[in-house]
DNA sequence: TCAATGATTAGC
DNA sequence: CTAATCATTGAT
């Protein structure tokens, strides 16, 4: 998913959009993921079909959002953690609480299918990212299943929520940021 | 390190 | 019913 664009359809014609830059995988078969115990009313989504959104609200102040992955019946998906913003938008969706909270997005969301249709879908741009270097690390957050190294960003970005241990990007060195080539 | 904040769940 | 937990964030 990293380098796709998400985009929200906000009013008449307009819309709001970055690219996704730091992604992490959650899967029934490991403790960490929502529908590892049971499938409950809160978390049905995650186990219904793939390519739907599963948005839920998290220490009682934030959403998250996540895409439905894998089949029907398995509880697995994506967490969206950053996307990166045109222009002066850098760092304000550098989480997924954050994100959540820039595009407006709660649990009335939960559940639709990624559509133009329903106002909220994903674009693959992810040709745009060639020769750029994603970094494979550990997820954050969590407090089971911490060793596993389901969590990937764009190591040139600046909008990544939490760099690696080790991982420094060089002030020198210009970063990455969405450009028309990433527009919907 | 810790509080804010509310839905959900484990346990009785 | 109650207490603990939680895929977070921002401030210290």
């Amino acid at each position: 998913m990293i380098g796709c664009t998400l985009v929200k359809k906000i009013g008449g014609n307009k819309v709001l959009w970055g690219v996704i830059v730091e992604t992490e995988a959650y899967s029934q078969k490991e403790p960490a993921c929502h529908g590892h115990k049971k499938r409950t009313p809160s978390n049905q989504t995650l186990f219904g079909e793939p390519g739907r959104f599963y948005i839920y609200l998290t220490y009682g102040i934030y959403h998250c959002v996540n895409i439905v992955t894998d089949k029907s019946e398995w509880a697995s998906g994506v967490l969206l953690r950053a996307l990166s913003m045109p222009d002066e938008e850098e760092r304000i969706c550098s989480g997924p609480g954050l994100l959540a909270r820039k595009f407006k997005l709660d649990r009335t969301y939960d559940n639709r299918p990624i559509s133009k249709k329903n106002g909220l879908w994903v674009i693959n741009k992810s040709s745009s990212l060639k020769n750029q270097k994603i970094v494979k690390t550990t997820r954050i957050g969590i407090s089971q299943a911490k060793d596993l190294q389901w969590r990937w960003y764009l190591q040139s970005s600046r909008s990544v929520s939490k760099r690696a241990k080790g991982d420094q990007l060089p002030s020198t060195k210009k970063s990455w940021s969405p450009s028309i080539e990433n527009s919907p």
